[in-house]
DNA sequence: TCACTCTGTCATCAA
DNA sequence: GATTGATGACAGAGT
């Protein structure tokens, strides 16, 4: 389980780093400060590390459906994109990049005409589509004119900084023929190519849009040849309307998938497309929200085969909703474009999809096949705290003390209050893993304190165990007198032996008088007085200890936070020093420029300007300027005959 | 086996 | 003077 969540986490830190270098902004404080465990989490899945933005929750559950990344419909879709790549291996000039542009340009245009301002969740996305879509269509050389990060890959025929975005969608096995066929084409052949691949993403959308027309995981890939092959140029012709109006049902969609952010899970889904990769899509069931990122990646398995016509849609809305997401970033992180994409979704794909499932599953069986009780008893034995021994195992009611003891504990409660606070934490790691769990510092978890004054330790049977009771077993009210003999402590075992009808406990606790009128009034031996004397002060004595372990301890810690403190000054003190020596410096050339340009503008008696070399300017104490002549080394040299003179009359 | 930590105990001092 | 708390030192057990 350890390891399982040192990979998991440590994958998630470089995919992290890696999404926050392209502009992608992933919430990892939603993951360490999650209202699950991340015992959970690795059960049951990846879940709030991935970003919870509400852009991708709402194109995540598309008119209340959920989608799913294996969900047979996603195969079907990128299977009709890989027969169009087919196709156009046969001959037909690709310009993957100029169909791109067109089909943004659709959505944009319809996404205008009908949605308007909705599409305004990012700005930079809906300025891109409102590019003018007839200089799109003119010609390939309008393209870079377009404003978009996708178009100007067109002059570059796939090599621009758009690889893993919009041109990453198509171009997963277009990059290297495109490079070899970098020759000029026709126009028509042009738009054929473009309704070409029209054709097959519209052919996709269609059949997942219509539950009717569902086809399962397996594609007839005869069929689809023959439906792509019988394509008539004047039905091809037909196409752009039909797409415009395609598209228009789904701009709605679009437009709820259009943001700045791009989460984690946009970034996979974003990789299905740009690579062809099917990857896991969130489970987008209506629950709350933390329920939704904790099982946000959860595979749903064969689920999908109830997918609807809005997840249909949603889905064939996905790689539009992948160009405009990823335009933005991208297009400000190009010189990082496709090959860290690549690794980032490659990662993303062997981290949250691949790896994991197995693991939560197995996760799952085994935290399922544990008694809760045995999980928090696990975790509370930290094998160093004796605290299971002589706290929490003993319930307040099995307490064998006489009603006497407990009258006087009250009082010595206060005489020691690092045993009372120890008490007042609990020693459980994990209150409920079912339902809270929260980030648990084992130092924290660990205490050695074996107070006679805490309430647990008063409510013990008359047996004080020593800490080879770190790995006895919970005492009950009647565990008490079976106790073994080697669980008794030195001093309880003298006291059994010399038949002292107390506790250690008691002994310890107990008041001065009265344990005075004890050892007044029942008649003890001197030996069983000196036992007595003995357990007392020694059980006082390592309460003592304890506290003043402790305090020592409390010491230690604060004097290095003092250290730590005054470093933390001297360091900011040695920054001001050099700022202000820096300060000065400059201030000094601004006086020194400023004298000389006031006395440049001065003149002597004579009318010639004062030498700057032989005055200066002072500034008295009232405020005022006096010109002074500058002194000459000669002062200096004159103290300097003055100390050569006391040398002299040193040695004489 | 060794080093380290934790804990109990003793001795001592001071209040 | 007795009691108690604080603390250094030591030893044993456990890791």
């Amino acid at each position: 389980m350890q390891i399982a969540k040192k990979y998991f986490t440590d994958g998630l830190i470089q995919l992290t780093i890696l999404l926050s270098l392209i502009g992608v902004r992933v919430d990892i404080d939603s993951y360490l400060s999650g209202y699950y465990s991340p015992l959970i989490e690795i059960n049951l899945g990846p879940s709030s590390a991935y970003t919870q933005t509400p852009f991708h929750n709402l194109r995540d559950t598309l008119d209340g459906y959920s989608v799913h990344p294996k969900c047979p419909e996603l195969d079907y879709f990128f299977a009709s994109r890989r027969l169009l790549d087919e196709v156009r291996t046969l001959g037909s000039p690709r310009f993957p990049t100029q169909l791109n542009a067109w089909l943004v340009h659709q959505v944009s245009a319809t996404d205008k005409a009908e949605c308007g301002p909705s599409t305004s969740n990012n700005t930079d996305t809906s300025t891109e589509l409102e590019t003018p879509g007839d200089e799109v269509r003119d010609g390939s050389e309008h393209l870079p004119d377009s404003g978009q990060e996708v178009c100007q890959t067109t002059t570059e025929l796939g090599q621009g900084p758009c690889n893993a975005g919009a041109c990453g969608f198509l171009k997963e096995k277009d990059d290297a023929k495109v490079q070899e066929e970098e020759e000029p084409a026709p126009l028509t052949q042009l738009a054929h190519s473009s309704t070409l691949e029209q054709e097959s993403l519209l052919e996709g959308i269609t059949a997942l849009s219509d539950p009717a027309r569902q086809h399962p995981p397996t594609i007839d890939i005869d069929q689809h040849w023959n439906n792509l092959l019988s394509l008539s140029v004047t039905d091809l012709d037909d196409l752009d309307s039909l797409v415009t109006e395609r598209l228009s049902d789904l701009d709605t969609d679009i437009t709820t998938a259009i943001s700045q952010d791009v989460s984690l899970h946009d970034a996979m889904v974003t990789s299905a497309g740009a690579f062809g990769v099917v990857s896991e899509r969130v489970e987008s069931r209506p629950v709350p929200q933390q329920q939704r990122t904790l099982f946000r990646l959860e595979s749903t398995g064969s689920s999908h085969s109830d997918a609807s016509p809005g997840m249909a849609l949603g889905l064939a809305a996905l790689p539009f909703a992948s160009v405009c997401n990823l335009t933005g970033n991208v297009s400000q992180h190009s010189e990082l474009g496709g090959c860290l994409d690549e690794a980032v979704f490659d990662q993303i794909n062997q981290l949250g999809l691949e790896g994991l499932d197995p693991i939560d599953t197995q996760l799952m069986g085994c935290l399922e096949s544990i008694d809760p009780q045995v999980l928090e008893d696990l975790d509370s034995d930290s094998g160093l705290s004796l605290e299971s021994s002589s706290g929490g195992p003993v319930s307040p009611g099995s307490s064998d003390m006489s009603s006497s003891s407990s009258s006087y504990c009250e009082d010595e409660c206060g005489a020691t209050g690092y045993s009372s606070e120890v008490d007042s934490v609990p020693s459980k790691g994990i209150m409920d893993y079912t339902t809270t769990w929260s980030p648990i510092d084992l130092s924290e978890s660990v205490w050695h304190d074996h107070s006679y004054s805490s309430p647990a330790f008063y409510n013990q049977p008359s047996v004080t165990l020593s800490h080879k009771g770190i790995k006895e077993e919970p005492l009950s009210d009647d565990d008490g007198p079976r106790l073994d003999e080697r669980d008794l402590s030195r001093d309880e075992m003298r006291a059994r032996a010399m038949c002292i009808p107390f506790s250690v406990l008691q002994i310890v606790n107990m008041p001065v008088e009265e344990f005075l009128e004890v050892l007044d009034g029942h008649g003890f031996t001197p030996e069983q007085v000196t036992l007595l004397r003995d357990i007392r002060r020694r059980g006082k004595n390592k309460l003592a200890a304890q506290n003043c372990r402790k305090r020592k301890l409390d010491a230690i810690t604060g004097l290095q936070e003092e250290v730590e403190r005054l470093h933390a000054q001297r360091d900011r003190l040695l920054r001001e020093k050099q700022l202000t020596a820096k300060t000065m410096g400059a201030v000094g050339q601004q006086i020194k420029q400023l004298t000389r340009d006031v006395l440049a503008r001065l003149r002597d008696d004579s009318g010639q300007p004062l030498n700057p070399e032989r005055f200066t300017l002072q500034c008295g104490a009232n405020g005022r300027v006096v010109v002074q002549p500058v002194r000459r080394p000669a002062v200096s040299t004159s103290t300097g005959n003055k100390t050569d003179k006391r040398k002299k009359e040193k040695k004489q």
